[in-house]
DNA sequence: TTAGGGTTAG
């Protein structure tokens, strides 16, 4: 341990090592702190429940707790198990400073109630402390979380009230919180007045208009930033990827994956998950798998990724191929979603039995519950095999109620498998029921249309304008 | 003397 002049806090009451009558207390402190230093540096790391309580009882017994200065690394590793247990511990605290506020604070953000931490920044404020840039990036994170627009414009007159609102953590953590609430002109606005900027907030500004579905806009300041002399971070790289993927913007992905190749990067679970989800939605599913194959590691993500991607693509016995080679070669443990994209593609693939065996394996061997999601791949398979009598069942016996995506798929089934009349009934209850999909009321209008009830369509169709309710057009993601 | 901004994936 290092013998520093600086004064150490024991209830309240400062020693210096200068002060030559304290010299046997000095060596008592002395192991003292080589006590405390070890055991603060168990807590630096993430301690379990047990470790935590137990060091905990020993601060207590100790007297160390009186220290604000242990206190606050209790209250510091206390985050890593739970935001109530840091908070419960600040309330205990009888001194509380500055860092255990901004602890504090920093807990809040990550608990459904993150406003509350705004009566803390009063409390700090009415005790004399001067909030400092943790302060505002904790607080600002509560914004962020709760889309609290109006806070976050108070904490910008805070921040320059304080003097703090152009250096670079703060403003990045502000430019995001506007971004959030979506004042992307705020956002943008902040960002220029930047006097210095650093990669993280380069990508927190086009993280902001590429999460609103601005690409372009994204793209330009993607542009900007090389030409400003810095490069993207995995994060921005993965951001303006995903809005590529959601828009079918292929040329873009594909400009993205040679930047990542020239550049050396490895091609790490979210980038390359990104780019199959890219090349799955354009329908290179070709490409898609050579990026799967060229992944150095692959988790259940990617693995999922790919697996919805061919069942879409028309490969449902590639999916399941590719299942089974995640479970035994890759040892890859399935999860929820994974079941979903196996339904999928059984589906797809009109494989009934099989899609109904993994249905059944998910919950036996893998103890995944079923959602609705799970119901609705299990009506569909059904559905579209022509077994409308098999997916009524599984609706009656759900243990949930079904949602409109599952009653639609039922009544696709009727219309395309011959049961016109249990199609029109079925559709029919869905519009009493007052539900404002669009297409309960779309299957019944087609279902009178085949019969030549015009009448009847127009009489829906009426019935949809004075409801506005829009029938979504069809688009492709493809290129 | 303890903390920090963006964090993205079926």
């Amino acid at each position: 341990m290092s013998h520093s002049p600086c004064p150490i806090f024991l209830s309240g009451e400062p020693f210096s090592s200068q002060d030559h009558k304290h010299e046997p207390l000095l060596l008592l402190l002395s192991l003292l702190m080589a006590t405390l230093n070890s055991l603060l540096s168990r807590l630096s790391s993430y301690p379990t429940l047990h470790q935590f309580d137990q060091i905990h009882a020993h601060y207590i017994t100790s007297g160390l707790l009186r220290s604000t200065f242990v206190a606050n690394h209790l209250l510091k590793s206390s985050t890593f198990l739970s935001p109530d247990l840091t908070l419960v511990l600040f309330s205990q605290l009888d001194y509380p400073d500055l860092f255990s506020y901004n602890i504090a604070i920093k807990s809040l953000s990550q608990t459904s109630h993150p406003l509350k931490s705004f009566a803390l920044y009063l409390s700090l404020l009415i005790r004399g402390f001067h909030p400092n840039e943790y302060t505002f990036c904790f607080l600002l994170d509560c914004c962020s979380n709760s889309l609290a627009h109006l806070q976050g414009r108070q904490l910008h007159a805070q921040l320059i009230k304080h003097g703090l609102n152009l250096t670079m953590f703060s403003s990045t953590s502000l430019l995001h919180t506007y971004g959030c609430c979506g004042s992307l002109h705020d956002a943008y606005q902040l960002f220029d007045e930047m006097p210095i900027r650093s990669n993280v907030s380069w990508g927190a500004i086009i993280n902001n208009f590429v999460t609103h579905g601005e690409l372009l806009r994204g793209l330009k300041l993607f542009t900007l930033m090389f030409r400003s002399g810095f490069s993207p971070t995995n994060a921005t790289l993965v951001a303006i990827l995903c809005l590529c993927a959601k828009q079918g913007e292929l040329d873009i992905g594909r400009a993205m994956h040679g930047y990542i190749v020239a550049s050396g990067l490895e091609l790490n679970m979210m980038l390359g998950t990104s780019l199959i989800d890219i090349y799955s939605n354009c329908g290179l599913i070709g490409t898609a798998m050579e990026v799967f194959a060229s992944m150095p590691v692959k988790n259940v993500a990617s693995c999922n990724c790919l697996i919805f991607g061919l069942a879409k693509n028309g490969h449902g016995v590639k999916a399941l191929e590719l299942f089974e080679q995640m479970k035994q070669e890759l040892k890859v443990r399935p999860n929820g979603v994974t079941f979903l994209g196996v339904l999928q593609a059984c589906t797809y693939a009109g494989l009934v039995e099989n899609g109904v065996q993994y249905f059944i394996q998910m919950s036996r061997d893998y103890g995944i519950m079923p959602s609705l999601k799970h119901y609705g791949c299990i009506v569909d398979l059904y559905g579209k095999a022509g077994k409308v009598k098999e997916a009524m069942e599984v609706i009656r016996t759900m243990p949930m109620n079904p949602d409109n995506v599952i009653w639609v798929a039922l009544f696709s089934a009727c219309r395309t498998h011959g049961y016109r009349e249990l199609g029109e009934l079925m559709s029919a209850s869905f519009i009493k029921l007052g539900a404002d999909d669009s297409c309960g009321y779309i299957l019944l209008s087609d279902a009178y249309a085949i019969r030549k009830r015009f009448d009847d369509v127009i009489c829906i169709r009426r019935m949809m304008r004075e409801m506005d309710i829009k029938k979504v057009p069809g688009f492709s993601s493809t290129c």
